[in-house]
This record gives C-alpha cells, sequence and structure tokens, in this order.
DNA sequence: CCATTGTTTGAATCCGATCTCAAAGAAGTA
DNA sequence: TACTTCTTTGAGATCGGATTCAAACAATGG
C-alpha cells in the first residue's frame, strides 16, 4: 500500500536546473538560437536529458518566462521597500524598471521572451500580466504618496501608473536595442521628469 | 568601349519584389520562420533566384526593415500634414503612431525586425533613426503649436517629443502582443491625457 | 542569326538539429 | 543481494532547410 516506488523523483530539482540553463542560454544567444544541446551543455547534462524532461521546447520556454517574470517582479518589489518615503519609493521603482544599459541580462531576457506574445497565448498572458502586476505597483506607491500628501495628483492613478510603466518599457526597448541617444540616465531623467509633472512633487 | 552587355539589368525591380515579398513573409510568419522557400512562393520565383539577389539573408531582412521605415515615417508625415490646426496635428500623429489592434501589419513588422537590433548593428542603428525622426516629427508639431499659442508648454520640447515616442512604443508593443486590458481606444486615450497636461491644451 | 552575358530553375547535395531508442547506470525496496 | 523503477546517455535515424550547380532560357549587340 504505501510502497514507495524504485528511484525517488528528485524531478523538480532537475527541471528547474534546466529552466536556469534555458535562461541563460537565450540570454546569450537568443531565443532564434536556442538549440537543445546549448541548454543541455549550460546545464551539464546530455540532449537526451533536456527532451526526457521537456519533450515540448515550447514548455520550458514558457517556464523561463514564468521564472524570469517573478523574479523581476519580487525584485522591484523589494526595491520599493527599501526606501522610506513616498519620493524615495517612486525614484525606487523607476530605477528598478530601466535596464542599466544595452547588456542588461534581466531585461534583455524579459524583452526576448516577450517577442512570443503575438504568437503564443501563454507568453501573451505572463506580458499582460507583467505589465498589471508593474501597473499596480507604481499604483500603490503613488496612492500612499498622495494620502501623505507627498503627491498632488491631478491625473488619474491608474492613467498615471500605466503611464509610467509604459515609459519604461518604451525607454527600456530602445536602451537594450543600443540606441545611443537613450542611455538608462537620460530615460530616467525623462521618466521622473513625468512624474514630477504629474505628482507635483519638486524633490523628485 | 560603349558596348553595352547582354541582358538589360532589371535587377532593381527583382529585388524590390523580393524585399516585398520578404516583408509580407515576415509579418505572416514572424522572423523566426522566416524560409527561403516561402519568400520565393510569396514572390511567384524559386528559392534559387531568392540566393541569386540576396546570397545573404541579413542583407535582405535589412532591406525590408529600411523600407518598412521609410513608409510608416511617410505615412505618419502624410497624417500631420493632412490636418489642420496644431491640436488636429497632435491628434492626428498620435493616432498613426498607433497600432489599430494586434493583427496591425506595419506595427507588427517593425517591432519584429526592431527585435534584430540586440544582435545586428544596422537594425540598430534604423531602430534609433526612426525613433530621432519620430521624436522630430513631434517636436515639430509642438514647436508651432506652441508658437502660435494653442499650446503652453511647461517642459522642454525635446523631452515631451520623447516621452511621447516612448509611450507609443511602450502601449505599441503591448497592443501587439494581445493585451487585453490595452485596446488602441485606450491607448490612445492615454497618450493623449498626457499631451493634455504637458502642453495645456484642452481640446485634445 | 550568332555570340555573349544575365537570369531562372530544380535536382542533388550538404548540413545541422531534433528525435528515437536500446542499453547502461543509479537509487531505492524487499 | 535481487528486483524494480527512474534516469541518463549517445549513437543512429530522420527531418527540414540552405546551398550548389549544371543546364535551360532570355534579351540584347553585332
Amino acid at each position: 500500500m504505501g510502497n514507495k516506488p524504485g528511484r525517488p523523483k528528485n524531478q523538480t530539482a532537475r527541471r528547474e536546473a534546466l529552466v536556469d540553463a534555458a535562461g541563460r542560454a537565450i540570454a546569450e544567444r537568443g531565443l532564434e538560437g536556442l538549440r537543445i544541446k546549448d541548454i543541455a551543455a549550460e546545464a551539464g547534462m546530455s540532449a537526451g536529458s533536456v527532451l526526457y524532461y521537456y519533450p515540448e521546447m515550447g514548455e520550458l520556454v514558457l517556464e523561463v518566462h514564468r521564472g524570469a517574470v517573478e523574479r523581476y517582479l519580487a525584485a522591484r518589489q523589494g526595491a520599493v521597500d527599501g526606501a522610506t518615503g513616498a519620493a524615495a519609493r517612486l525614484r525606487a521603482l523607476v530605477g528598478s524598471g530601466l535596464p542599466g544599459g544595452s547588456g542588461d541580462a534581466v531585461h534583455g531576457l524579459l524583452f526576448e521572451l516577450h517577442r512570443r506574445a503575438d504568437r503564443s497565448s501563454g507568453h501573451a498572458t505572463l506580458m499582460a500580466s507583467l505589465f498589471a502586476r508593474e501597473v499596480a505597483l507604481y499604483a500603490t506607491v503613488l496612492e500612499v504618496g498622495a494620502a501623505v500628501g507627498e503627491f498632488t495628483l491631478t491625473e488619474p492613478v491608474a492613467d498615471v501608473a500605466r503611464n509610467l510603466v509604459a515609459l519604461e518599457d518604451g525607454y527600456g526597448l530602445h536602451i537594450v536595442s543600443r540606441n545611443a541617444e537613450l542611455t538608462p540616465d537620460v530615460a530616467r531623467r525623462l521618466l521622473l521628469g513625468y512624474a514630477r509633472t504629474v505628482t507635483g512633487c519638486p524633490v523628485l
């Protein structure tokens, strides 16, 4: 009855290793250049093992996307939590939402994965949920700031929050794409400029 | 001396047909799914001919990108020219900068091609130049509007223009990626909302 | 009409990557 | 230890697409 089968299944650990390896492979060579052998090499196992755990490559990529989204959101949440005061929290949020440069691994990976959204509904859902949760992050900071009196909003919070995330995405895209005019610093300045006018908070 | 060689070279026409066909193929199946045979079929010729004119596939794709950027900018310029009054021109510009839906062919193609920017400097240059020219378009409209007195800008024109383009890109990305919350209408409303606050022009 | 050069094609070939599978290995149980 | 089940591997088989190429074809100059 309570019989345990032969070998223990530590599939979860193995899968995690593969997702991790695939993430690195994608970041390096891009989705287009993703090869099973590369993932295997990156994970230190054979190509056959990759197929054993993920017969469908799309499933693995989707898992990578899920993980990247969660980690990214956690990092941003952490950035907010680490700051004190509405203005500082907003600055932290902006700072955590822009790529650090064209080589930024996290943003690069996310944009790469977002590419799948127009053809795979799984990726589309992830991308939409990421957007919604980022908006929620901004909305909270803005609302608290308004409640405390640090911010004076003239536009609906929901609108401002969405614009901030859209600005991040727009500028982020160009930064990752190596637009020389749009350095992270310039983008941050522009984003904070918008935040300033719309919150009426001069110290931003 | 002045001898003309045998057959006339109407390579240009042939190349244009191929660029056109490749554009359609990319729009349909995406860059990742781009196959020589598809381009050939789309252009009504054989696979060999494609190689004859474009031994290097990247060259063809770059040509597609060039064409798409030019046509897109021309269309936007046309949209501006077709409107009278600063506010109307700005609205026209915004309208021409957002995808009409997740199936928008032009924006879909452009975003698809922009993906190459992080690995191909040719595409990166094109993307950067597109951004700069879109900014210039907005800047002109804004400056004229300010000169005429329709707009009252509190921020530098260059900043506002860049933010508008970044918003377009950010929202455009999500629209093409089938984010259900971000319909073209919502995005336009948000963009115009920003334009209104920053120009002080209530009729936007 | 002949010669010359440009163009097109499709069949043969090559190439790289995925997929299949049988056999070996490892970890637990009885 | 014997047995069972899970896991891993690597060597082909297989697949799809790119590339080569020789031969056919077209247009023009002489």
